[in-house]
DNA sequence: TTGAAAGCGCTAACAT
DNA sequence: ATGTTAGCGCTTTCAA
């Protein structure tokens, strides 16, 4: 009891006692068991991030951001790759919940994701959405404003010139996607241009994916090439 | 203890009890809890992966392979990274242990971290070394032949006929860094060539470093200057 | 200021 | 085939 006190600094202790609880933790290289202390307090410190890909380096930075400040409240971080896969994602939240995370940082693969986020919350695990939202999910998010940053981007390469503007878009069924798409759109009808069906170019967000459908754009007959490409996802310059 | 056994299909149970255990699990949302069993079993079906930073693709690599192998093998996998920094390598060493990992995989920052590594030892925790050996510990290690592939590079470089051959190398007391830069100097000696030392730089392998050492390579007076450039890191891809 | 008792949820070992 | 006892290492509560 006396040593527990010295290590959560709770309670009155003398400095004698102290010293002596200091000096033996040292000497025996004493480390508190983490597990025996969750199963008390209900709290397992551990948070968890659960991805697309780690390997793309958008994510990797929001790894890089959540581990750091994790690891500075004391927390550590879970990384889970999803692959963009619902399955893979599925497992993972059945692992976490019986983990007993804190709380979970998630990139849902698809709206198909719905089902395990609500798994999430049900069990209390609090959430928040990175990056995508999630039709009829109400909880925490942190996303950007695709709407307003695609159209500064079309009109600034519509400023430059261009005319025939392609997009490579992710799937449909992902949030960032769709509302970059429907700016896309929206911005080149306002400022007068046509929308060309062979400009438009879906991937899977998956690696090589982005460089094929930049082969295709490029191997259209020169009158239906396009003059500039907006990809919304970053795999170009990473490879 | 017969839920118990249900859940862990140990011992005899006759098939009408397994059945009103499961129907009651599934009733009551029943997910064991991992704190107590970690307790007793002294397993966290926890591994860690210990590495100087997530933001480098080599890294990233490294940890989807962990991710996904420790995923199928139905342990979660905890992220460290210490940003080649001893101390915050140090707090972390004794998070994972108090956490009961069940293993490390570890990049240590550099030399220094050999105490670091013997406290896990200590611990009981099994240690697998990554890419970086260190002096004096004896564990499993998965590393590359800094020296043979070096040698290749560089004799490469010296058939396309290039003699003013640059490197730009990580900090002397991290293991690939010396065995590059020992072949580096044997294989220019080997063929003849001089070694000037405004040619051999050192980053302290991160970000923004490496194009730093471009610049001052590029500079340099046109005949001072290198017509080819050795790099032992791969942020310049990556920029 | 310190210590003793009890219990967190689970399982190993020993009954029944 | 099922149940009981005890104890993992810690903290909360109550006592000294």
């Amino acid at each position: 009891m006396t040593v527990s006190r010295v290590i959560n600094k709770s309670g009155k202790i003398s400095d004698k006692t102290r010293k002596k609880v200091e000096d033996a933790i040292k000497e025996l290289n004493y480390i508190p068991n983490t597990a025996a202390k969750s199963l008390i307090s209900k709290k397992s410190k551990i948070l968890s991030l659960l991805i697309t890909d780690i390997t793309n380096p958008f994510y990797t930075k929001i790894a890089r951001g959540a581990e750091d400040k994790a690891m500075q409240m004391g927390y550590r971080l879970i990384l889970c790759n999803s692959d963009e896969n619902e399955e893979k994602e599925s497992t993972y939240i059945d692992m976490l919940i019986s983990s007993g995370t804190d709380g979970v940082l998630v990139t849902a693969s698809s709206d198909q994701s719905k089902k395990n986020i609500r798994k999430l919350i049900k069990h209390n695990i609090p959430v928040v959405l990175i990056d995508r939202t999630i039709k009829e999910i109400y909880c925490d998010q942190v996303i950007s404003d695709n709407e307003h940053t695609t159209k500064k981007l079309i009109e600034h390469l519509i400023q430059q010139g261009h005319e025939r503007i392609a997009i490579i878009n992710g799937p449909l069924d992902v949030s960032t996607s769709i509302e970059r798409f429907d700016s896309y759109t929206a911005t080149l009808k306002q400022h007068g241009l046509s929308i060309n069906e062979e400009l438009i170019l879906e991937t899977d967000l998956k690696h090589g994916d982005t460089d094929n459908s930049v082969e295709k754009l490029l191997s259209l007959p020169e009158n239906k090439r396009p003059t500039a490409i907006f990809t919304t996802n970053n795999f170009i310059a990473y490879h």
